[in-house]
Parts: C-alpha cells; structure tokens; sequence
DNA sequence: TATGTTTTTGCATACGTATGCATTGCAATC
DNA sequence: GATTGCAATGCATACGTATGCAAAAACATA
C-alpha cells in the first residue's frame, strides 16, 4: 500500500516499472485475447490496481483509428418518445461497450455542424433522432466509414444513411379505416413539421385512405410537434363559425393529448363521443387513463434493435427498414 | 478541386503538404490566439477546406491531458425532470464548447464502474444526475482535479463533491404548512427511493412541520419514484379498511400524478376536493389542465447553471448550493 | 539430447496534434 | 547603419497506448 504522491495519473509505464514489466505487456494485460501468461497478467493488474491505474482510452483510440463512441444528435427533447429511445440505444450500447456522445440540435441547420464534430472525435456511428443531415455530410460520412442512421426519419434523397423508422403509412392508414369504420364524416389532420418524413409519410397515407370514399377532404392544420403549437391548432379547427371536425388525428401523440385537454377544457368536448382523437407513437403516457388514446403504435425496442444492427454492420444490404406496429384502440376514438 | 482517392481522413500533415508549411503551422491555423500571420491562415483554411481537413479532437486531448467533455450519468429517465435538465446542460454546454458523454445507470452499484470508465475518457468533469456515488469514486476524481457535481442529491458523508438541490426542506415545509391552512387533518406521505437524499430530506421537513401541530402522524407509503409504483402505494394508502386520508404528499411530480390518475379512475375521488394531492419538482406536465398540480417548484435553469458554475470552477468555495423554489398552488390541493 | 513448434516478451515505432525552443524576417528605435 | 523588439515559422519532441517484428522462452516430439 504505497502512498501516490504524484498528482500526474499513472501510465502503463508506471505499473510496467512497478510490475517489472514493458510497457508492452502491460498493454498487452489489458486487451483481451492478447498474448501473456496468466501469472504475469496478474501481476500486472495488482500493481496497475495498487496505482489507480486505467488504461486512457483516448490514447487507444488515436492509434486504433476510432473510439468506441456513437454519436447521436437529438432533436426533441420534450416528445418522450425520443427519450425512450436514447434510454434503449444507452442500454443497447452497454453490451457493446459503446458509448453516447450527445449532441442537440434546436434546428437543422446546426445539425451539419453537430455532425462534423462529431467525425472529429473519431465516432464509430451517427444516430440522428428526429433530424435530419445534409447529403454532403452524409458523404462525408461514407467517406471516412462512419455508418449513418436516421432514427424516425428517412429521406426522399438517394444517400448511404440507414433508416428506420415505424410504418407510417400502415398506422395513419389503419387510423382512417379505423375513422370510417366508426362513421366519422368530418375529419382533420394534424401535421407536426412540414419538413418532416413522418408527419408528411403519415398525412399522405391518411389522405389516401380518405380519398374517394364521400367523406369530404379533410381540414389540415399544423401543430409543430409540439405541445403550444396542437393547443393552438385544435383551437384553429374548433373555433366559432366552422363546422367541427369530428375526427382528428394528430401525427404524434403529444399532440394528441394537448388536442385531447384542449377539447375538454376549451371547447367541452370528450374525445371519443362527439369528437374522435388518435395519435402515432404508444408512448406511454397515451395509455394514462387521462387520456386513453387510440394510436399506432411504434415499436421502440425493435426500432434501436435494427438501428443498432446497421451500425454493427449486421445488415443484409439493407439500407432502410420500416418497422411494423399495431393499432391501439384506446377509448379516444 | 482536386480528388482525394485515399480512404485514409487527411490529418494537419497532408494539409501543411498542399498549403507549402509546416504541421506546426496548420496546428497554429486553428488555434484560437496562435502565432500565425493571417494570409498564412487564410491559405491552410483553404487547403484544409479542400481536403475536408478536421483537426483530430483525439489526439488533441491527448496532449492536452484534458478533453471538452463532460460525463453525465443518468438514473431516471422515466422523470421528464431529468431529460428536461439534460436538454439544459447541453444547451449551456454549447456555448463552452463542451460536450456530453452519457452513461446510464439503473442501479447505483453501475455507477461506480461506469464512473470509473468515464475518467480514462479524460472527460473535464462529471455530472452524476439522481445517482450517488461512492466516496472512493469521489476521492479518485478530485486526485485527478475533475469536479464531481450531484445534481438533486446531497450526500451526509463528507467529501469533495459538489452537490446543487432544490429546497427539499422549504419545499416541504410548505406545502405542510398548505395543508394546514387548508384544514386537513388526515395526511399521508408517499416516499421516492429510501436511499435517495431529496426523498428523506423532504420527508424529514414535512414530517417536521406536521408534528406538534394535533394532527396524528402521517402515514408513509413508498412509491419507488416510479409510476408503478405510486400507483400501488396509492391503492395502499385508500385501500378499504383504513382510514382514509384526506391529503397526500408525493416526493414528485410524476408520482402525484399518477396517484390523482389513480385515485379518480379506482376511487372516484376528485384530486383537491375530498383530498388534496401534492408533488415536487414543477415538471410541465404538473400545468396540464388534466392533473392541475399543486407542488413545489425546483428552476431548471437556475440549477443547472449552478452546475455549470461549480464545473467552470466559478464557484466561491461554495461545495452545495440550494436553489429556492416556490409553492405553486394550482387544483389538486 | 536434438529439433521443431508454440507461446511469451521486449524493442521500436506509429497514431495526430500541440508546444518549447531556436531561428528568421521585418519594422522600429537610437 | 547598428541595435533592439516582436511576430512568424519550423524543428523536434511529447502525450499514452497498440502492435509488427524478432528474440527468447517454454513446451512437445522424436
């Protein structure tokens, strides 16, 4: 038990010299599967425990050529949905001795730069959570090997990002099925942003879905994907002088629950009676018996599962995977 | 516009190769403050733009000792509080240029080893967000000067970790002092985590203020900062049989929300009529008209840059700072 | 015992950048 | 014109670890 009076942390050169070894093996102690006898090994990691020794990683990862460090640019912040997930990839990641350096972006413009910084860590991956990169930086990417995956999101650009995302056009269209089949005659759509693959994937199919049946086109506001911005929207299409919806199905359920309030505390409405809601997602909160919300469901586990299989090269030549969900018929629609 | 057909990521070398200087000289090119004459600059910028030079931030902090980055671990991510705060950090990060290695950590036994990894990250400081920390940790981070900061945790034992919380014990003590002025008479406590510091201190403050005062002694039921589990603490708490109480305290807000959704929907009670329901914390959901919450606040903001401060080594030898809050009365109570 | 085979070990070097030091160039001062 | 001061520049080295290579050691085989 020697006393550490140096204030500088100890290196492999200190337990080598300690342990009467090169720095080698004590390198070599410390990797598996590397070449060292057992008796020296252990000799090695008592005086490397006697120090306070760890290995720097930064060290290691300058030789290697890249660390084990995903990086992941975050969008929103206040949908759960998104914090569910970067729970999963945290715990995903663990197994594989990965680790998260987090990035947020308030816009996509400082996506681009988020990004570039990140290659200069030497990540081994990019996760983009609701954002989305510019097709040079995404090259960028390729170029140095570094896989890309678009969490949520996908592109109409022909790029080498990986994509998964939930069925959008599945779940908005079992929404409207789900609409019609209970009679609903007036119907609007709430988008988040219009500059988003998913709210504009899932409005698509949900106006296809309505096309042709009779039932008149359906009303369309925007609520930003977020809580201020459906409040607002819902009061747009319940206000005075039009004619109420009857249906309205929101592009994610954060919206659907403001819409949800709004309508009771506003308007007097009970969602589910006079007034259908539905949302996409199954966060939890949408089972919360506040709010009871019929939704599509996106199935998180699988969804970090596929992702995490891109960036570990698992994929089959696979670039963009749609991951299949249910309806939830809850008792706000 | 000259291709590059090397998959190797050009390093300064290649750059001061094009540009005619020397490594030193493309170092110098971006380092803020550096000696270097400007058209000089303006010539290695350029070199390195055409490449898509990007200095190696790896072997960098190598050098330096140090690297920008700050470790976070991260216990609850099922409390909006915490991401909320997290989305605070990377915020004020930015303009410092830091930036966040996130660990994650479901049981305070992890946090000791993933705390330990994050020092051969070389990260600047450590962030330990509802997580307690070993002393030994705590001791092993201040030889190697990187400040260790508990957010919303103290710690009894004395060590070198700073610590920034809300008003646990003014918290409480008001809204007990609510609860009396509101003529209860029947109160109840619902406890976090038994292990966690803010769920002791502001049981030990409402329990404070509620004796001597004639009312019999709360009850105490435990909801494990979970939903969950408030919800069968609740189901405990006006299970038939026992008397029932007529206010409850729930260490936060996520807890006392789930405890109004439960005693609603199984009990029939209305929230802030036959018994008052308070929380801790002031999320944003506590706002929502569905749950209308009663509760304490704790700022974000002002929080975290306190954390930032005590990072920053702004601090004035300050080691805890508490942050007040105030009584937000709103429906439940 | 002699020979071949495998395992273990140390040496030297490389990863990409920052920086102390010495040198150069240039302008300012006497 | 000689001298001083200062900015600009390059050289060489250091940060802490991993690894190819060759030497040594240990072991197996005949």
């Amino acid at each position: 038990m020697s006393e550490d009076h140096s204030f500088r942390t100890p290196t492999a050169h200190d337990v080598a010299r300690l342990a009467g070894v090169s720095q080698s093996a004590v390198s070599r102690a410390f990797t598996v599967g590397a070449s060292i006898s057992p008796d020296k090994r252990d000799k090695i990691i008592a005086a490397a425990n006697e120090l306070g020794y760890r290995p720097n990683i930064l060290a290691r990862s300058l030789i290697k050529g890249t660390s084990k460090v995903v990086g992941v640019v975050f969008g929103q912040f206040e949908n759960p949905f998104f914090a569910h997930a970067l729970d999963r990839f945290s715990e995903d990641f663990e197994g594989r001795g990965l680790r998260i350096l987090l990035f947020t972006a308030k816009t996509n413009a400082t996506v681009d730069e988020q990004v570039a910084e990140l290659l200069s860590y030497q990540v081994s991956a990019v996760i983009l959570m609701a954002v989305n990169l510019s097709s040079k930086l995404v090259a960028e990417c390729a170029r140095s090997n570094i896989p890309v995956v678009m969490f949520n999101r996908t592109t109409e650009e022909e790029h080498e990002a990986f994509a998964v995302t939930g069925d959008n056009t599945a779940g908005a269209t079992a929404i409207a099925q789900h609409f019609l089949n209970t009679g609903r005659a007036r119907v609007a759509f709430m988008a988040g942003y219009d500059d988003s693959s998913t709210s504009r994937q899932r409005e698509a199919a949900f106006m296809a879905a309505m096309s042709g049946t009779g039932i008149p086109e359906p009303r369309r506001v925007v609520g930003h994907y977020s809580r201020q911005g459906a409040i607002e929207a819902t009061r747009e299409l319940f206000a005075a002088g039009a004619e109420r919806p009857d249906a309205l199905f929101c592009a994610n359920d954060m919206m659907a629950i403001a819409a949800i309030e709004t309508l009771r505390t506003e308007f007097g409405i009970e969602p589910g009676r006079q007034c259908a809601v539905a949302g996409f997602d199954n966060i939890s909160m949408a089972a919360w018996p506040s709010f009871s919300l019929t939704t599509y469901s996106q199935p998180i586990d699988r969804m970090v599962a596929h992702a995490v299989a891109f960036i570990a090269g698992e994929s089959e030549g696979e670039r963009a995977v749609v991951v299949p969900g249910e309806l939830i018929i809850r008792n706000s629609a």
